[in-house]
DNA sequence: TTTATGGTGATAGTAATACTATCATGTTAG
DNA sequence: CTAACATGATAGTATTACTATCACCATAAA
């Protein structure tokens, strides 16, 4: 069987929808692949055109300008990931092993989605863990909130604080709980790696570590009270 | 009594040491104003010279780049609070309660130091929780590591991490755990303010109440085995 | 007192960034 | 068959991120 997956975007993310033509897919893939490679401080529209041999004005048809491309990227990754969140939690009754799921999803190495043509998940989490906290850490987070370019993130956020709350309907703080585990996903990776004294995985650099620390973390919490 | 506080930094943070001429703590002092008026993204050191009526190439003297003098400020202010943490926890024996000191600095609203002439360290507080994930988000993160630009901040993890320990010498995740409590002192309080559906203070906008959650998160899980 | 040193201000200049505008061309839908 | 539209090519502007040079002034050493 051969699926595809598509996810439909919010307008005000983009002039025009890059999903829509090959030019768009390119931007897509080509974007991934440098922001990726050389961090997105480096990464300017012109660069992109050189790398994907087309133009500079070509590519601000689509997107605004990089900031709202990076925010696309991550409003993507957040719409697969509640998507991949709701497959792997399918049919599974216990909210504990749910919760474990969603830790791993988080958590762990990410691999390519083969129904995702243009895509690269793995290299596309990568970016969020480097990237993703930029997208809001700014003076325009406010309008960009009433914009609803925040969505996909505060959803996903909304799913896991319900998966908290069905472990232990009294806990106080699901919200609170649901974006710590999954900026602690990201950044302890991110320490892990680069910075690792701030972590206590420097020596294995191990991935499943931070999920028994997250695991660690969230299930004293909620199974306190 | 009149106590002045000064705060040796990193020589490879700056060209030229800030603290040592008017002209240096006039940078400080204006730079702190502009980020927290209108974000580290719109500053340059033009608009600064402007502010501050110098020039362009006076404050290049001082910093390479911006992106030096955010660390440098960074850099400044987790120096400032390891002192306040030690100040605050000295003669207190319990290891539980300095913890909970320890989360009360990170998590409330920080006074202005009078000791500190040209640094509002209110001012400063701000800006760390929107910019100071920004250091070291980037591809020159191992660079800047070796040149040690981040030991300031690594300090203050290895201080709080040692105080986990003094609860519960067991406890797996002393570092993790440090790193989780500074990064989420500032993301919950951005969020509150920012994107209040990421958390559970939406309503109140209580800085109190991001302290209770820290407590409950450190505390249920250092408690447990 | 002279001379040397060093910090500062003023000005100029360059390469890159972040766009905007225009026009020609090719393709595709009515 | 033609109108609409996506793309490519080119040009141009304002701002950013620097670097370089020179004159001036204060201070410190000779």
């Amino acid at each position: 069987m051969e699926i595809q997956l598509n996810i439909k975007m919010n307008e005000k993310l983009f002039i025009r929808n890059p999903e829509q033509s090959e030019l768009g897919k390119k931007i897509i893939l080509h974007s991934i692949q440098l922001i990726h490679k050389n961090g997105f401080e480096d990464f300017t529209f012109k660069k992109l055109a050189k790398e994907m041999s087309s133009t500079e004005a070509g590519i601000y048809r689509y997107f605004e300008n990089k900031h709202k491309l990076l925010i696309y990227l991550t409003a993507w990754y957040w719409s697969w990931l509640e998507y991949q969140v709701s497959f792997q939690t399918n049919n599974i009754k216990d909210s504990i092993v749910k919760l474990k799921m969603v830790i791993k999803l988080l958590a762990s190495t990410v691999e390519d989605d083969i129904r995702t043509g243009h895509i690269d998940e793995s290299c596309l989490h990568q970016i969020i863990i480097t990237e993703s906290a930029k997208t809001y850490l700014t003076k325009n987070v406010s309008q960009d909130n009433k914009d609803q370019l925040f969505k996909p993130y505060k959803d996903l956020c909304a799913v896991i604080g319900n998966i908290i709350l069905e472990c232990n309907p009294n806990y106080k703080y699901p919200k609170s709980l649901a974006s710590t585990i999954i900026e602690m996903a990201h950044f302890q990776n991110f320490f892990m790696h680069n910075l690792p004294s701030l972590t206590d995985f420097g020596a294995d650099k191990n991935e499943l570590e931070i999920v028994s620390f997250l695991e660690d973390l969230v299930f004293s919490s909620i199974h306190k009270g």
